[in-house]
RNA sequence: GGGCGAUUAGCUCAGCUGGUUAGAGCGCUGCCCUGAUAAGGCAGAGGUCUCUGGUUCGAGUCCAGAAUCGCCCA
């Protein structure tokens, strides 16, 4: 007997229960335990950031990452089932900070880098931990840690981390220090999810960038980048795109007196007046026309376009030059006297010949905003330390990495650049330097994790040259240029890779033609150590290549470092011999790029180095998948990038990029914003399968609204098709209906043959879209059959599930249903874990052999293959067409489906149908009328109109169309012997044109494609009767139900007014309400429930109640 | 500033290589059906297909320009 089921499930509950029962039963080991010897099919997980509890922003990517799992696993393939954690970086630093409550790198420092580097671990660890959990409630099958034994690990570390403890390892238990143990997470032996904080990810790094060394691509570089003084770091080109935010800065005019032209001054406007300790030059651009003005005594040049928005008050034009006359005119700085500046002045440019404030040509000065004039900072910006190169500036860098004046900027040192415009404002005032001050508000780079406002800052820092860019197109390189360049080194991976969608190929490839040297070093503490060890004496810089490495190059302090993982602090005790002079070499203190941690785990996770064969099975990769905005230049770079430079090979076959998850109102999710849903709480109101179908219906490639709206439309959807399977059930159990003893498919009635092409066909289709990674394709194909199977086969059915007289078609009906809700389950199983299994383990209850969970079944389409049949479903389709149409011609006619009409007719548009007598019976019974005629022509039916086919005739008749088309709508058409057409003096041939009927008198019709349906509106009074007799059936149920009646309950009934006609019709309505045969009038003693009906023969009182047994 | 994409019903989105009457789901209104019932069916209201020009017998669709939005880059 199956489980009953509830026809309002509770999701959520049954969630639980299969998560239990998965777990008791080992579900997924013995998943795969089953795949192990199939053939492979890798996938490699992009790392998630351990650092915060998941969203549901994350549910949607995970969703994608678990169902092609899932569906390869149907296949019988054979997976690795590895996710990944992102430990190292920044974020996770500033959520540390944040708890400690500390405000910069110096409390950092004072806190201890050892102890700071152990909680950042520790909280890895947490979130490893919770986000496992939500990963497993979401249904996302892999290996996963056990989230207590990462807990306790953490804990053990906190205490202690030198202390030996044991874990369940593969093969048996591992035994290491805590820290040790960490640090192998995730490695052959020990298994799990794997964590880029492990000893090989960062010593495969090493590798990495000691290969890069030895091409000669690594290098020290000098510039001026986004810097954060919160953080104490710069930016990467790569970091800087998220940052962009409004903000409110002073707009800043000031004087720049000219020493030659005595009481004239420029105008120069600026957004940072903290910068202006370091002017160095003006810059013009020379072809522009500059005025000098008069504005009482003061004479002021500026742009001339920039008379109107620059100058306050009334002023007079008295002379005009171009910006190239202006050029080396010199002026007074705004902080000549600064020590700080003085030096540098004196010092000069890289020429060495001492420096004076000058104006300089520069072709990016433009008119839109400030006075045409542009303040040049080369110590403080980067477009204006580049400008400074090329002409030989001096660079006077004013702030140290917290952001902090240096010593030599007078009153100004020891402050914050960020809050010194006041001061500085006030120095202007007091030199007469001030102009004007507004407030502007406009686009400004911020530090995409903390939020500070970013500064420029001159420092060095460590890239990996991304190769020269020629200027001519990638099919005229030669392979001496391409061998030269990295960037083409990795255009020609990327070329073989598939891109899903198309663009993201596109996308790489602008990325990898514009993109800069890699910045990879990050002057910080948790994180990759960079294992370059420049030496102060001869300049030479050794790479150390791996921990054995270090440990041949090591002439001091490995005794402190063994035993610890390669992070700050531990690893800075090791002093190497410098590879050139031999003397001792220590680290640079900079860690790595967290990208670097990311981009190795094509190698690192599938063992490059300890099991080179193993690795080779499982690479490339066939499959990654990750939301695209950002990755480009991120994960997807960096993995590329990596594995150009060691194998030239592509990590990866196939990429899958998804886009953005917003709120329901169309803005980003944020607590702020009050629009934020935490995945917890999502999966538990909705049901992590509603989440899933709601993310599997959306398009991939366009940004995804998520919200409590969206997800009833899903939850609706599955109802559908959960309805469906509660009447199964119901009746099943009703009836004892057990599978079996059905006669063969082939021997079913068409409706059941029907269906079960349809459920082949959801397989196959299904399958060939997950093949090709289409969940949307799939997601709909699963849409499409559910409202077949309910709306269509389940509908004109149903009654062969209840009463039924004849045992074989009721076997049939049950075997049918049956076999398409375990079809459709186990084509779902991949999207909907939860649902599908829930049903299957239902239905297939009965049956000893069939596997304990859908997930433990093959891909149903081969077993289903046979009993497709395309003819019957193109025939349905006709059949389904006939049925709307008479409905509509119902409604239009004022006909109620219970009232049966005599006849209909119909034209088929093909020459004849598959399986004509039993479709047109199905259509008979659905649409309630006695007969169908089949005619070939409907003349004698209908009036003719003719529609000629536009894209058949319009390329031969040209501008002949508008007669033509004039005359079908005028009616003005002669209907030729061979079923050709002559309008407007034009003659169409029979396929150019369609026949359209409208109705005669006493009929109502409609067609559809060549398909025509009419029906006689006539009704007699035997139809009368007939349709009486339905409505008091109808109305005799009704009451049953609100008695509250069970299905099968018998009743007594009491019937008073029935008409005259509808007393022959009396036996049937009695039979099918499972009553006796009516007593005549009202009963006289009570427990009866009364209603009563409005037929067209007059009102009729009910009485009915159950009777007793 | 450059590149890519988008703009279609109140909302979310389809609309293939041009074809005259532009669709779906949700929402709204009315009707119908109903022992699957917190479902189902039929119909209605709701559209200057962002705008302006052009090509064409014919443009939501092709071309050019503009506006707005998004993404990528500078």
């Amino acid at each position: 007997m199956f489980r009953s089921v509830s026809p309002h499930p509770d999701f959520v509950a049954q969630e639980y229960e299969l998560l239990e029962r998965w777990r008791e039963r080992r579900t997924f080991a013995r998943l795969r335990a089953q795949n192990a010897s199939g053939p492979r099919w890798s996938f490699l997980d992009g790392p998630i950031t351990a650092n915060n509890p998941m969203g549901v922003h994350h549910g949607w990517g995970r969703t994608y990452k678990d169902l092609f799992c899932r569906y390869h696993a149907m296949l019988g393939e054979h997976q690795r089932w590895q996710n990944g954690f992102d430990c190292q970086g920044l974020w996770v630093e500033v959520n540390v900070e944040k708890d400690l409550g500390l405000q910069n790198k110096r409390d950092i420092e004072a806190f201890g880098i050892a102890a700071f580097v152990n909680l950042c671990k520790q909280r890895v660890l947490t979130y490893a931990a919770r986000q496992t959990e939500q990963s497993i409630r979401l249904g996302y099958w892999m290996d996963w840690n056990d989230p207590d034994e990462l807990r306790r690990l953490r804990d053990m570390l906190a205490e202690d981390a030198t202390q030996v403890t044991t874990i369940q390892g593969v093969d048996g238990p591992v035994t290491d220090t805590v820290e040790m143990l960490i640090g192998r997470l995730g490695m052959g032996d020990i298994g799990g999810s794997y964590f880029t904080f492990s000893n090989e990810n960062n010593d495969l790094i090493w590798g990495f960038l000691a290969e890069c060394h030895r091409r000669g691509w690594l290098y020290k570089g000098h510039d001026s980048m986004p810097w954060c003084a919160r953080c104490g770091t710069g930016m990467s080109q790569h970091e800087m795109t998220e940052g962009y935010r409004d903000r409110e800065d002073p707009g800043l005019t000031i004087r720049l007196p000219l020493v030659d032209r005595p009481g004239e001054s420029l105008l120069v406007w600026t957004t940072t007046p903290w910068t202006l300790t370091s002017n160095v030059a003006a810059a013009v651009e020379p072809r522009l026309r500059y005025v000098k003005v008069r504005q009482g005594n003061d004479l002021l040049w500026l742009g001339r376009g920039t008379l109107k928005s620059a100058l306050v008050g009334p002023f007079e034009i008295v002379e005009e030059k171009t910006g190239a006359e202006l050029v080396g005119w010199r002026y007074e700085g705004p902080y000549d006297a600064l020590p700080s500046v003085q030096a540098a002045f004196a010092a000069g440019g890289p020429s060495g010949v001492p420096y004076e404030h000058v104006v300089i040509a520069w072709e990016e000065v433009g008119e839109e905003e400030g006075t045409g004039i542009v303040h040049i900072a080369p110590g403080c910006g980067a477009e204006d330390f580049q400008l400074g190169k090329k002409l030989g500036l001096p660079v006077i860098g004013p702030i140290d990495e917290s952001g902090l004046y240096l010593a030599g900027f007078g009153s100004l040192s020891g402050q914050s650049a960020a809050a010194v415009a006041d001061q500085v404002i006030a120095h202007l005032r007091d030199t007469g330097r001030f102009y004007r001050l507004e407030t502007i508000t406009h686009r400004y780079p911020h530090c995409w994790r903390c939020g500070t406002p970013l500064l420029f800052r001159v420092v060095d820092e460590w890239f990996i040259n991304m190769g020269e860019v020629y200027d001519q197109p990638r099919e005229t390189l030669t392979t001496e240029q391409v061998d030269r360049s990295l960037r083409y080194q990795i255009m020609e991976v990327v070329d073989r890779i598939r891109w899903i969608p198309d663009f993201g190929y596109e996308r790489e490839l602008d990325w990898l033609h514009n993109m800069h040297d890699w910045m990879i070093s990050k002057k910080r503490y948790w994180g990759l150590a960079l294992p370059i060890y420049e030496c102060a004496s001869c300049g030479t810089v050794t790479v150390v290549s791996g921990r054995d490495d270090l440990h041949a190059r090591a002439i001091d302090g490995w005794a402190r470092f063994d035993g610890h993982t390669p992070h700050r602090p531990w690893v800075d005790e090791v002093v190497i011999g410098c590879s050139g002079c031999g003397g001792p070499v220590r680290r640079i203190p900079d860690v790595g790029n967290v990208w670097l941690d990311a981009g190795i785990v094509p190698y690192s996770t599938l063992h490059f180095r300890e099991d080179p064969d193993e690795w080779a099975r499982w690479f490339p990769v066939d499959f990654v998948t990750e939301s695209f905005p950002g990755q480009f230049r991120n994960w997807f770079y960096s993995m590329l990038a990596m594995s150009t430079v060691l194998r030239r090979e592509e990590p990866f076959k196939t990429i899958f990029g998804y886009a953005t998850l917003f709120a329901e109102d169309g803005r980003p999710m944020h607590k702020s914003s009050g629009n934020a849903i935490e995945f917890d709480e999502a999966a538990d109101r909705m049901g992590v399968d509603v989440m899933r179908w709601l993310y599997m219906r959306a398009r991939p490639d366009d940004n995804i609204l998520f919200g409590w709206h969206v997800a009833d439309e899903a939850r609706r959807e599955l109802l559908v098709l959960w309805n469906v399977y509660s009447f199964f059930v119901t009746y099943a159990r009703l009836t004892g209906w057990s599978p079996g003893g059905a006669p063969p498919p082939a021997e079913r009635p068409a409706m059941d043959r029907w269906i079960l092409s349809r459920t082949a066909g959801l397989a196959s289709t299904a399958g060939a879209c997950l093949s090709d990674y289409d969940a949307l394709g799939a997601t709909r194909a699963i849409e499409g059959y559910i409202d077949d199977l309910s709306t269509w086969y389940l509908r004109l059915s149903r009654k062969r599930f209840s009463r039924n007289q004849d045992p074989v078609d009721r076997a049939s009906a049950f075997a049918t249903l049956h076999a398409a809700l375990l079809g459709v389950a186990r084509v779902m199983a991949p999207i909907l874990p939860f649902l599908s299994d829930s049903m299957y383990l239902n239905l297939t209850d009965m049956d000893g052999d069939a596997p304990d969970s859908v997930h433990l079944t093959r891909w149903p389409s081969d077993e289903l293959g046979d009993l497709r049949d395309e003819r019957l479903e193109g025939a349905m389709g006709t059949a389904r067409r006939s049925v709307e149409l008479v409905r509509t011609l119902r409604s239009a006619g004022g006909l109620k489906g219970r009232q049966p009409l005599a006849r209909m007719w119909l034209a088929l548009p093909g020459a004849d149908l598959a399986e004509r007598d039993a479709l047109l019976a199905l259509v008979r019974d659905e649409v309630n009328v006695k007969a169908i005629e089949l005619i070939g022509d409907e003349s004698g039916l209908v009036e003719r109109r003719v529609k000629p086919l536009l894209p058949r005739i319009g390329k031969r008749l040209g501008a002949a169309i508008p007669a033509v088309m004039a005359a079908a709508r005028a009616g003005d058409v002669v209907i030729n012997e061979d079923g050709s057409v002559t309008l407007a003096g034009v003659t169409l041939a029979p396929d150019e044109v369609e026949i359209q009927a409208s109705p005669r008198p006493g009929t109502q019709v409609a067609h559809d494609e060549g398909l025509v349906v009419v029906i006689d509106t006539e009704l007699t009074d035997a139809l009368r009767a007939e349709g009486d007799a339905r409505e008091l059936q109808r109305a005799v149920q009704e009451l049953r139900r609100e008695a509250g009646l069970a299905l099968d309950d018998r009743i007594e009934l009491w019937l008073a007014g029935v008409p005259e006609a509808v007393g022959p019709h009396l036996v049937d309505v009695a039979e099918e309400v499972l009553a006796d045969p009516p007593s005549e009038g009202t009963p006289a003693d009570g427990g009866f429930a009364v209603g009563s009906v409005q037929l067209i023969g007059g009102t009729v009182e009910i009485a009915l109640r159950a009777k007793r047994a």
